[in-house]
RNA sequence: GGCCCCGUAGCUCAGCUGGAUAGAGCAAUUGACUUCUAAUCAAUAGGUCGCAGGUUCGAAUCCUGCCGGGGUCGCCA
């Protein structure tokens, strides 16, 4: 009975193809899943790429499952660090105009990556931007350098194979008539902001609280644990007021579904943002606030050392030239989002067992690999979705048989929880499980010349393996699609 | 001090959305290559699920307290 059940499985997967396992969840619904939104200050690091690769699986899962998904990157353009950015590509100009820099100040970006952007500038302005004031200078270098870093951070998301559909600038929410403004003058409206004073943080060390009378919002009419400032003394905006305006603005767009990756070092901010999308969209909108814990980077077994200071930083280009995109995605997708991870280039790198990534690509591969063969052993064979759906499946009676199957029927909830909770990890295991049930039976068939998947004596049973196999590798692919891991048609 | 995350085999981690004897890989020991690519497979061994209570027919899982590790507590972004 339950056999077949599992038969019938082989056949959905054959004749569904691409679409077996999609959860029906979505029905077509809008959902923006922002995530990487590094400061375009200079080329991402390490520290940036799980949250870029989680956000990616997460968005092509929820695509999977039926939603409408965009992929959107923040882009903060709008505060002070864009100016100190600027300075540093200007100093960066002065050097290519050939005058004597010396070393990099204090609080400027000493990157090597600013060099090119000062000759970018040179060959705009030649020698102009001397002549002019700081604030007219600052004016035209802004936009180059942060269009420059923005080109490297695109270049670093590449090579991942990140690509965003949209790059929403933090900047143009401000101005008079921006959507910060707008958005301010609606909570007014609501009755949600008002003038007060804050009582200082029990504890801790408050190292810039001013007991004066400010702009705040109501957040803890939401959830926040505190009301929240607006407006800074020199009556520019908050961060968190950009940002209120931006999840309103997401939230005017048409998104009811949101969901936002963040770094550790950010899980101070759930509730403040669900607070603010909460009030802005009458509750109207969701916001799932998903935060990606460290990544602790070893080799030879000890922790790689970082600092900013000495510019000894790993960045997503070094990682990705030495062990490639597909073993940084699969090895980062293979723990949950929230839990700690240890990241050891050796594991990472070894093609053995020890690494999921090449074991699971390598049953994908393998099941390639049984196509081939099965082509020039029985030539006869027809391989066809439509004669492998119409295989006497009857045929696959073996243990390995239904442990295989079994394993394959399970693909569907899995990939429905991994939505659900918004966990690609389930999906990772789940394929290292398949690959393991496909490598078991063909060393069974080693063996046992009867569990093998080519059996040139039996062309009715070679079939029905064949479908199989056929399934196995759907599946895989369906898999690895979610998690943005090539399928290789074999290994070199 | 408040809030958040974590604590499961020697190591890295699943299981956490209550169900049956708690799983996998690595490391250790032992076997399988005239193969449908052994980049693989099979077997052995290894755990008071941080601690103590509570809820339940039943708890690694839910609740409370404590211990240990990390993060965070700005008008920064």
């Amino acid at each position: 009975m339950t056999a077949e059940r599992w038969q019938s499985v082989v056949r959905e997967i054959i004749h569904r193809g691409d679409d077996f396992g999609r959860p029906e969840i979505g029905k077509g619904e809008k959902l923006n899943v922002e995530f990487v939104s590094a400061n375009p200050t200079g080329p991402m690091h390490v520290g940036h790429t799980r949250g870029a690769v989680y956000g990616d699986a997460l968005a092509a899962l929820m695509a999977f499952a039926g939603f409408d998904v965009t992929r959107e990157y923040y882009v903060n353009d709008a505060g002070g660090q864009i100016d100190v950015l600027a300075r540093s590509a200007y100093l960066r100009y002065r050097e290519s105009l050939g005058h004597e820099i010396g070393p990099i100040p204090e609080g400027l970006y000493p990157g090597e990556y600013l060099v090119p952007v000062g000759a970018k500038l040179k060959e705009l302005f030649g020698d102009q931007l001397g002549t002019k004031s700081e604030k007219e200078w600052l004016e035209l270098v802004r936009p180059v350098v942060l269009e420059a870093m923005m080109a490297l951070i695109r270049a670093d998301l590449a090579r991942l194979g990140i690509r965003h559909d949209v790059f929403f600038s933090e900047k143009s929410l401000h101005g008079p008539e921006g959507d910060i403004a707008q958005t301010l003058d609606w909570l007014r409206t609501k009755g949600l902001v008002y003038q007060g004073r804050l009582a200082p943080p029990k504890g801790g060390a408050p190292r810039d609280h001013e007991d004066r009378e400010q702009t705040l919002f109501k957040a803890s009419e939401f959830g926040d644990d505190t009301d929240r400032a607006l407006v800074k003394s020199d009556g520019s905006y908050t961060y968190f007021a950009a940002d209120i305006a931006y999840h309103r603005n997401k939230y005017l767009r048409g998104f009811l579904h949101q969901a936002i990756v963040l770094g550790a070092d950010h899980g101070g901010y759930v509730k403040r943002l669900q607070a603010a999308l909460k009030a802005v969209s009458g509750g109207a909108a969701e916001i799932d606030v998903k935060i990606c814990q460290i990544v602790t980077l070893l080799r030879d077994g000890s922790p790689v050392k970082m600092s900013k200071r000495s510019g000894n930083i790993v960045t997503v280009a070094d990682v990705v030239d030495e062990v490639g995109s597909d073993a940084v995605r699969f090895m980062l997708l293979y723990r949950r989002n929230d839990a700690p991870l240890e990241f050891d280039f050796a594991k990472v790198v070894a093609q053995t067992r020890d690494n999921p990534v090449f074991y699971v690509q390598y049953a994908h591969a393998r099941c390639c690999s049984i196509f081939r063969t099965a082509g020039v052993e029985i030539p006869q064979l027809d391989l066809s979705n439509e004669a492998l759906e119409n295989a006497d499946l009857g045929m696959l009676s073996s243990d390995a048989d239904h442990e295989l199957m079994r394993v394959l029927g399970t693909f569907p909830r899995v990939v429905d929880g991994a939505a659900r909770y918004r966990e690609p990890h389930r999906v990772a295991f789940y394929l290292y499980e398949l690959a393991g049930a496909l490598h078991s039976m063909w060393a069974k068939g080693n063996q046992d010349p009867g569990l093998r998947f080519i059996n040139p004596g039996d062309v009715k049973l070679s079939t029905a393996r064949l479908a199989l196999v056929r399934g196995v590798r759907q599946v895989l692919v369906n898999g690895l699609a979610i998690l943005g891991v090539f399928a290789p048609e074999e290994l070199s």
